[in-house]
DNA sequence: GGTCCGTGAGACATCGATGTCAGGTAATTC
DNA sequence: GAATTACCTGACATCGATGTCTCACGGACC
């Protein structure tokens, strides 16, 4: 049994056990350079005897660059940002790259401490969700300092770098569009705070669809709030509870969707009014009736802005680039109760 | 406009800048030791203006020893791992360690690749939810090595280190009992791959209520198989076309309680047969009938996980210790459907 | 026979931050 | 008044891997 406390074998200790240089070792472990076949099985031996293993901070000290990508996103545990975050770790994996990621948790504070820590440690480039209020003349000076960066979901005000957004508005229009087309001229809107940018988007095409419906907006109908709070309930049954009450419900991501039908199924009034949730979900389908909604590709987006990344770390200096994903509408039931002005 | 090009500046810069030694910008980029106050602010001056950051590299090369926690996990994108990551990136982040984390993918060679990567990255720690077939020799090596480890969700048989497990044979044994008692003899099982120790722990809790139950065992009931594939409908079909059909299911997991669910909707029988699905997920309570679970907590998991590995990372010697977590039974209504040899 | 190239290997400096040691001055203590 | 302490600063070596330079040998070619 060796003791833990042991230090691990450094590429001096490889040369000594088989008589080489440490120069000799590295052209060993970096198979660059000449080295008879003797001394390649000598050294391989000694470098499996040791459990050498290649201290990637002495290497990367030396070396300038690192073969890491940092992802900075709002919170691992909203299934949005893993899916993209699973697929940004491929893309990175597949191409021999190290994923740094971390959570912001909405804080601009806790943001950029991570954005300084991943940037000192070398990441090549960032994938950055921006938190609200993120510091633009911070992340300016890590842009010039030549750190890359792509943001995704969000972009910043500001900021000239690559981009992958949903087409939110769009999106948002869509689906409002949907629901208007069924009849119904009453529909409440309940997005993220008005900070969140993904949040003024929907909100916006939600009433670029009024407005080309010719439908008057009531302010009433719009409630635009962080959906984690207890607070929901009682924000829900204002709503509700007007004199003249929604017939359609449009949750603005699917954090609100899951606090509505979580409400719809025990307060709701019967029958249930039209629904349709902003991105998809897991058990959109097996609820009944089924949850229509406008699906973003989160995989889709993450994937794109890794690659694109990697191609800017690797030297790509073509314009900024722009990528607007559409949105897809899936029809699965709740989007499609009528409302009373449903004329089919 | 500075270029993008320019590389970082260092310490030597800064004290260029500032006409001082290096020693003296890193005395007072790290408050230690003596600085006068104009001394002081000249330093923090030219910080500012030069955009300094200190290389991480450099200074763990020196140092020996790095803030940083490696996690390895299954799959970020599943719920339960996505939660488990949470917890532990909040732990290490409150006690400024930096976390690595990647996804294994149930790959045997990507998780050894990540697991090499982190090490020669210099984590001074590991939280490991192991593959199937990990290699325990390469492990074993690691941890001689002086890389602590913790063993979330799974263990790894034949290495001694710590381990925070639920109670994954106790939580199964009570979900089947409490299909027992409402009058249930014919209960589905549905778990994960026979290698994947979670599913034989729980399929073995399973047999264990119904072998107390003095229940006839029915190797038909019993599917043990990845619920990814397109070929679990076969599967369902299998079971459910039996003669005599079970009257109630359960399910080993939360991707196979999707799967199920999904079915059941479609071309379940009615009335629908009970339903009983291991680890908790959103919306269980949304459907209707709501879902009995039995719940896990993989945010506990994960807090408990990362605080154990960063007290042996900082030289906890204790004795091995081995966490159960407790699985809590929720009864949602789908777990209440009786069975037809109910007497209540 | 001399030049050149392919092959093989080591000495040394270097990347950037920091621990150690060696000063130096001013203030305080006995 | 001498000795000790507190305060402030810089020179230098060091962490581990690797780029550069140098050297040495043997064969090929004119």
């Amino acid at each position: 049994m060796t003791s833990p406390q042991r230090a691990r074998a450094t590429m001096s200790d490889v040369a000594a056990a088989s008589g080489v240089s440490p120069k000799t070792v590295s052209r060993v472990v970096n198979g660059v350079g000449y080295v008879s076949a003797e001394t390649l099985e000598a050294v391989r031996t000694a470098i499996d005897q040791l459990g050498f293993r290649r201290n990637e901070f002495a290497r990367q000290l030396r070396q300038g660059t690192t073969a890491t990508i940092g992802l900075v996103l709002e919170d691992v545990a909203d299934p949005f940002y893993s899916v993209l975050s699973r697929a940004v770790e491929d893309v990175a994996l597949a191409q021999d790259y190290l994923l740094l990621s971390a959570s912001s948790a909405e804080d601009p504070t806790r943001s950029r401490r991570i954005i300084e820590s991943f940037s000192s440690r070398g990441a090549a480039g960032l994938i950055i969700a921006p938190a609200t209020d993120t510091d633009s003349a911070f992340l300016r000076a890590e842009l010039d300092a030549g750190c890359s960066m792509v943001f995704v979901d969000r972009p910043v005000p500001g900021i000239r770098a690559d981009t992958v957004l949903a087409d939110n508005r769009g999106g948002a229009a869509a689906g409002t569009q949907h629901l208007i087309a069924r009849g119904h001229r009453r529909i409440a809107f309940f997005g993220d705070s008005a900070s969140v940018y993904t949040a003024t988007e929907r909100l916006a095409g939600y009433r670029d669809a009024l407005t080309t419906a010719g439908i008057e907006h009531d302010d009433r109908l719009v409630v635009m709030a962080p959906p984690h709070a207890d607070a929901t309930a009682a924000l829900i049954d204002t709503v509700q509870k007007l004199d003249d009450p929604p017939t359609a419900i449009f949750a603005g991501n699917n954090r609100w969707s899951v606090v509505l039908l979580r409400y719809l199924k025990e307060h709701g009034p019967r029958p249930l009014p039209a629904f349709l949730g902003f991105d998809d979900f897991e058990l959109s389908d097996v609820l009944d009736p089924g949850i229509t909604v406008i699906a973003q590709d989160p995989a889709a987006m993450g994937q794109l802005a890794a690659e694109l990344l990697l191609r800017r770390v690797s030297g790509d200096d073509r314009p900024t680039q722009h990528i607007q994903l559409e949105t897809r509408l899936i029809a699965r039931g709740s989007g499609e109760i009528a409302g009373p002005f449903n004329s089919s």
